[in-house]
DNA sequence: GTGTGTCATGTAACCGATTACACGATTTGA
DNA sequence: TCAAATCGTGTAATCGGTTACATGACACAC
């Protein structure tokens, strides 16, 4: 048995097909009875609205789609999170589409979903892609959120890595050490240069030589990283890792090797996943608020949305880059003489626009 | 400017609709001089077929639905990763609707998909919630991946939680456990009660005394627990936890008090998220292979929809419930003489067929 | 030369919802 | 009593693909 349609409806309620779309969407001008009547007879028929007929006469799809380099972690799955949950308020539909190493991958997905999505989210941090990406998007609205896309003329959300690098180096520093490695992520992802050169700058400033390992953002490497430099010449007090991922392994490989931390070496990660209290000791981190960031890029895609189809191009503001400033969280990884936590926008480092949304989280 | 539509390329091209319709899709007889003049007025025009207008002439959207109860920690992005790389494979994409913790949620949620997917993964672990969705999802393919399901006469995938537990507490009282405690997830949820189920009939059977600490799958109640296990007048040597977050809340709790684990007590845990391996002492655990699964449920719920488009309905075996049987994975969390890893499947425990997919994961 | 078959291509109906416009009934004002 | 305004409802065009069927060109056989 094929399923209802909205004539089924308005035959069943004895009413035209215009009445039926009435009553069902925007209160226009129908009567109480008649309304009430249609919604039984659709109660009745269990009818469902097409949308892909609906989609058609209004060109809209109430559905927005995300491009995510990878969905490992616990980082990817709080985005999306906070963007479903704001989604829902907003009335849209969300489509993933994930693990996009490269750019034809990301480039494919967003061939694909262009025509079914009104919107669209690209995290796509590798250097090559982010061009393209944006070159793929065409006229579809997007915000972008990935390392670089400060530089973009399109709307964006970005972390300020630099910033948040020099904090981190800058709070190893006030706790005392002098020789701090770094952990890098891979070369070619935006996020990892960014972090890498304020490490670099921050080492730079304080007369200090840098030591950079290069990781890959997994745990594993992270550990080897660890073990590189225990085996290293050089004597580290101090560990500034690209994410926290990677900060967890390298605690593993000193803790294994019998080196204390803090007290032989302190360690700081970045990003802040819900994992980084859980270990032990608890690891010190560059805090993004994640869901939260979700639920902005989501508002700002929306607001894109309706200024597109309201009026003509969206105002300044909306194409603006914002930015997420991390903030420092001290756990038990890193010692030092400072207290609680405080921001961490000691620079401009070269963002305009600042991100003060609202702090409630899911 | 408006978007180019099929009958602009079809202009440009100097062809009728219905050649370029065959060009772009399925290759019907097409010249080859023609289906080139088309491909190349389609990449000047910037054409995407829009998807809404191609639904409703083919009843297809190439869209599936995913409910989920909670995007919390790995689990979930885990399940969807997998789900996601099947899905590509197959031409699908993948809408996600997470945060439906009750029956009125999940409800809404599926009421707002029907009419967008061409199917539906619901997993829905409140019992009364596990109902609404086998009633909601009507006419549409379903997927279900709860615990109960089995009960179902809809197709389902869900994993042996009862054989999971027996396991877990077999293994606690191989390693000389006697006094064994579970720490139980929320009241409710039917993949905790299955757990809950399977400990009572594992202790029992070993003329054990139980003992039950409730808690509800987060790991701050895994750490009020074990506090409590520790200030009750029995001295237990072993704990089963509901699932993984849990547990390691517990073992940071011992940690905090000084009991040792293994030593003072033995500690296993349920899942095998990633975590697990990576917390001191690692977690001894029941793994299931998520991303695996979640592969498979998609090759299920893609067989059901070709069933039904293709002939009536899906055959006997499609319509069955998959059991996952997880297997015990020793990590250092527990002591024990057995060494490597085994099945968990010493008994039926009241569900039918078995899962034997493959075992490569994405 | 006419008939028949093959094959690339075109024509137009159709999918199901939205909505501009038309229409008829009722109310309001003169 | 008649014109105008108001309001609920119906009719039909429209959105952009897909595809059954029609058409026309050409080859081949008689």
């Amino acid at each position: 048995m094929k399923p209802a349609t909205i004539r089924d409806v308005a035959r069943h309620a004895q009413v035209s097909v215009a009445s039926v779309s009435r009553a069902l969407n925007g209160s226009d001008t129908v009567t109480e009875e008649t309304r009430k009547r249609i919604l039984e007879s659709a109660e009745a028929l269990q009818y469902v609205p097409h949308s892909g007929a609906r989609s058609l006469s209004t060109s809209k799809t109430n559905t927005l789609g995300i491009i995510l380099p990878d969905l490992y972690g616990e980082f990817f799955s709080e985005l999306i999170r906070g963007m479903d949950l704001a989604a829902r308020e907003h009335g849209y539909h969300l489509i993933v589409s994930s693990s996009h190493d490269d750019a034809d991958g990301a480039a494919a997905a967003i061939r694909s979903m262009r025509g079914r999505v009104d919107g669209l989210f690209v995290l796509s941090p590798q250097i090559d892609s982010a061009n393209l990406a944006t070159a793929m998007a065409g006229r579809l609205p997007v915000v972008l959120m990935h390392g670089g896309a400060a530089e973009s003329t399109l709307p964006s959300i970005v972390v300020d890595n630099n910033g948040g690098a020099h904090a981190a180096v800058d709070h190893l520093l006030a706790g005392g050490c002098r020789d701090i490695a770094h952990i890098a992520g891979p070369a070619g992802n935006l996020e990892a240069e960014a972090r890498l050169a304020g490490y670099l700058e921050a080492m730079a400033g304080a007369g200090l030589e840098p030591h950079v390992v290069e990781g890959d953002f997994n745990q594993g490497s992270g550990h080897a990283s660890a073990r590189a430099l225990m085996d290293a010449p050089r004597r580290f007090d101090g560990v500034f890792c690209g994410n926290d991922m990677m900060a967890i392994g390298a605690l593993l490989a000193f803790q294994e090797a019998g080196v204390r931390c803090p007290e032989d070496i302190a360690v700081v990660g970045f990003d802040d996943v819900p994992i980084a209290a859980l270990v032990r000791p608890g690891l010190t981190t560059m805090r993004i608020r994640i869901a939260e960031t979700g639920r902005r890029a989501l508002q700002r895609l929306v607001g894109q949305i309706e200024a597109a189809q309201a009026g003509r191009e969206a105002t300044q503001s909306s194409s603006a880059c914002e930015v997420v400033r991390p903030e420092l969280v001290i756990r038990t990884s890193t010692r030092t003489a400072v207290s609680t936590t405080r921001a961490a926008d000691g620079r401009p480092s070269g963002v305009t626009a600042s991100a003060q949304g609202e702090n409630q989280d899911g």
